[in-house]
DNA sequence: CTTAATTAAGAATAAATAGTCTTAAATATG
DNA sequence: CATATTTAAGACTATTTATTCTTAATTAAG
C-alpha cells in the first residue's frame, strides 16, 4: 500500500533525521542530511521550502545556515507533516474514488474504510516528532536501507 | 491518503457493478459497465484483461460476449481483487519506503504501520464480492458519484 | 568588498501512471 | 460466407509525479 507519495517519504525520513540528530549549532544543513540519507540536495531543499511555508521548519541562509525545527519537537504531530507533505484533504478520500462518498453517499467500503482513516488519524496525531526521534537515537529503529 | 491507483479505483468499481448487477445472460458486455459507470470502455477493458489473467474473470468474444465471474461472488474476496488489481506485494511496503525494512531492521514507525497493514489485510480477507453486492442492491450504499 | 556557503525559486527533464486508439481475433447470426 | 459484436493486444499519447538543473538572494568571514 503506498500511504505516501515520495516527497511524503523523503520528507518525513528527512525531518526524522534532523529531530533524532540535532545539530550542535542552531541550523543543520540541508546537504548533511541529504548525503546522510542519499537522497537528492535538491529534492529534498525542495520539500523542505513547503515545509518551511508550513511553519514545520526554519531555515537560514549563509554560511553555517540550515534549517531548523519552528517549534519544539514534542509539539509537532506527525499528523501536521502529513498533511503538510500529502495535502489537508490527505483523511478526506473515497477508497474507490468516488467525488461525492461520505455519510448521505456512501459508497459500499465507506463505513470500513472511514474507520481506518479515523484510527490513523487518531494515531498520527498522538505521536510527536519528539517521540520518534527518541525511539531513533535509542537505536531501537532505523533511518536508512 | 491514496491507497489505490485509477486502476484499482476503477478495476474495483467496475467489478463491483457486475457483482451488484448480474446479467440475465451468461457473459455481460464491458461497454455497459463502463456506460453506465461514466468511465473509459478502453481502460476498462484493459483492468479486465488482468481481472481475466488472475483467474477473477472469464471472458467470451462475439456477439453477446463479455465478461463474467470465473467463481461465485461468495468465494472470491476483496483481498484477491486488491492483490491482482495493485500487486502481490501491496501489504508489504514500509511507510517511509526503506527497502530493508522489517522486523530485524525496522523503520520508526514500522509497528504501528503492520499492526494498520494487517488490519486492512484481514478485514479485506473476510469481505467476499457476494457481501459487496448485497449491499448495493439493498441500496445502502451507491456506486456512482 | 570579495568570496564562499547556504537556502529560494522555479524552469527543465525524466519517469511513471493514466488514458486513448488501432488492429486483430473470436464468435454468433443471417 | 459475410457481417456485426465483442474482447485481446499492444502501440501511442497525455498527464502527473519525480528529479535535476540553473540562477538568484542572503549572510558570514576574511
Amino acid at each position: 500500500m503506498k500511504a505516501l507519495s515520495q516527497v511524503g517519504k523523503y520528507g518525513l525520513r528527512a525531518l526524522l533525521y534532523l529531530v533524532a540528530y540535532p545539530p550542535e549549532n542552531q541550523y543543520l544543513s540541508i546537504r548533511q542530511i541529504s548525503d546522510d540519507l542519499g537522497l537528492s540536495f535538491h529534492f529534498v531543499t525542495k520539500i523542505f521550502r513547503e515545509l518551511t511555508e508550513r511553519g514545520i521548519l526554519t531555515s537560514y541562509r549563509g554560511p553555517s545556515g540550515g534549517i531548523a525545527l519552528a517549534k519544539p519537537a514534542e509539539e509537532i504531530m506527525l499528523i501536521d507533516v502529513i498533511k503538510a507533505l500529502e495535502g489537508d484533504d490527505y483523511f478526506d478520500k473515497c477508497l474507490i474514488g468516488l467525488p461525492h462518498c461520505g455519510s448521505a453517499k456512501p459508497c459500499p467500503v465507506h463505513d470500513f474504510w472511514k474507520e481506518v482513516k479515523t484510527k490513523l488519524q487518531h494515531n498520527f496525531s498522538e505521536t510527536s516528532l519528539a517521540l520518534l526521534g527518541e525511539k531513533i537515537r535509542t537505536q531501537e529503529v532505523r533511518l536508512d536501507e
